[in-house]
DNA sequence: ACAAAAGTGTTTGGAGTACACCCATGA
DNA sequence: TCATGGGTGTACTCCAAACACTTTTGT
């Protein structure tokens, strides 16, 4: 079969996925081989597709997603274009996408979102031939990755940075359904890359009028029980 | 003269041009003509174009300012990608389209910009066959403009708050080389949507070190004259 | 003289920050 | 009993907001 009608070889969406796993901010990445004159080499990069004619870009990027994850109702939030004409100026991320798409590929604008998803959800990774897997944000910066893709992922952290300051009831798309203020705590400074004071943040976030307080506490821990908090509306 | 092999059709830049009159927030619109079945229809849109093969979006963003404004160096900045299939659902935008760049037409994405200029400047409008004019924010909402345009400058404007909110120096780059503070709490006050403290903003105004008072005053006021002031470095 | 905007200080409330001790639990 | 993190209140500082009168200039 041939993909020639469906796609559009000059647009494609990017994905900037964070997790928060209790401690560190990190992004999911995909596995990529090319086999070139025999040998193969393996790096990384984001998830992203060309989009189809007649696809929306949002619903392009959440199809990305869902076929990532198997997830809907990812929080998703575009923050960018990436359309330097050199970034596919290595020939090897060229064949990559000319072997992927079946596709004569020229120059590729892309459309770059961020996404928030709970970490501990069981998500469908490894499905068909893709495997993916999260990096803390600290590494990546070391890595070398496809395309411009060291580019977008530092401007998404940026990006969602902001985001989750003014909004910042986007944090609980990050935590797990229950969890403890220090939960809440920790990520807020992971993201504010601060340390904040414990009092003052109990204060904080006791005018969250979102934020409720459950009648459970934490299980399994080796020290007094966290009281287990939700977020509502 | 065909553009065939200079254009690529699929992806255009467009700019809201912010400007600032003393009271009002204003937006740069280009009058549209179009002969339909002998009748002319006229209507507005933003300034914008389609990018060349090998141009990057930054570029061509720059590119659309240079042709309609003369200047160089306006402070632009992308914002936001507009890609739904329907974006050009209205026929007559496609013809608009097809006629005024010799290309076969179908599906665009358009990445949109904000730019802030000094209105005071003397700009190069008209040339050529294009004429633009400015336009409040607020009368905006109630015109029927070309394309998604009217969207665009909804978010654009959304997104120049924000921006103005977070980089105050900005601001600078909508008044005139010399103003007076009462010009600089107006332009504030249109921004924020406020009404601020003559008493308070001077006090806000003197903690600001990139501001500098001028041996000047306003001149050719009805009234007591004000002193100047200008943005360094 | 009067109209119109410029310019100038003080008080108050709320928010953020700093800071130390006892409690509950599992090992 | 000890190690580990959970949970709690008070004092200080700083910034934002409210508020009214005198000055300068042109008509």
């Amino acid at each position: 079969m041939t993909t020639e009608n469906l796609y559009n070889p000059h647009i494609s969406v990017d994905c900037v996925v964070f997790g928060f796993d209790g401690e560190n901010l990190k992004v999911l990445l995909i596995e990529r081989s090319i086999d070139e004159q025999n040998e193969l080499y393996n790096d990384k990069k984001l998830p992203g597709s060309v989009i189809f004619y007649e696809e929306d870009l949002d619903d392009a990027a959440s199809r990305v997603l869902n076929e990532l994850t198997g997830l809907k109702n990812i929080y998703l939030s575009q923050f960018r274009s990436f359309g330097s004409p050199n970034r596919t100026a290595n020939p090897r991320d060229i064949l990559w996408l000319e072997r992927t798409t079946q596709l004569k590929i020229g120059r590729i604008v892309t459309v770059a979102y961020v996404a928030l998803i709970k970490i501990d959800r069981k998500l469908v990774f490894n499905a068909e031939d893709t495997s993916a897997s999260w990096y803390n944000v600290n590494e990546i910066a070391g890595m070398q990755l496809a395309f411009d893709h060291n580019q977008i992922i530092a401007d998404g952290l940026q990006h969602i940075r902001h985001r989750l300051d003014l909004e910042p009831h986007l944090l609980f798309e990050l935590l797990p359904r229950k969890f403890t203020i220090s939960q809440l705590r920790s990520l807020y400074d992971v993201i504010h890359q601060t340390k904040s004071d414990v009092r003052n943040f109990q204060k904080k976030v006791a005018q969250m009028p979102y934020l409720v307080m459950l009648d459970e506490l934490e299980e399994g821990v080796p020290h007094r029980a966290a009281r287990l908090y939700k977020y509502k509306k």
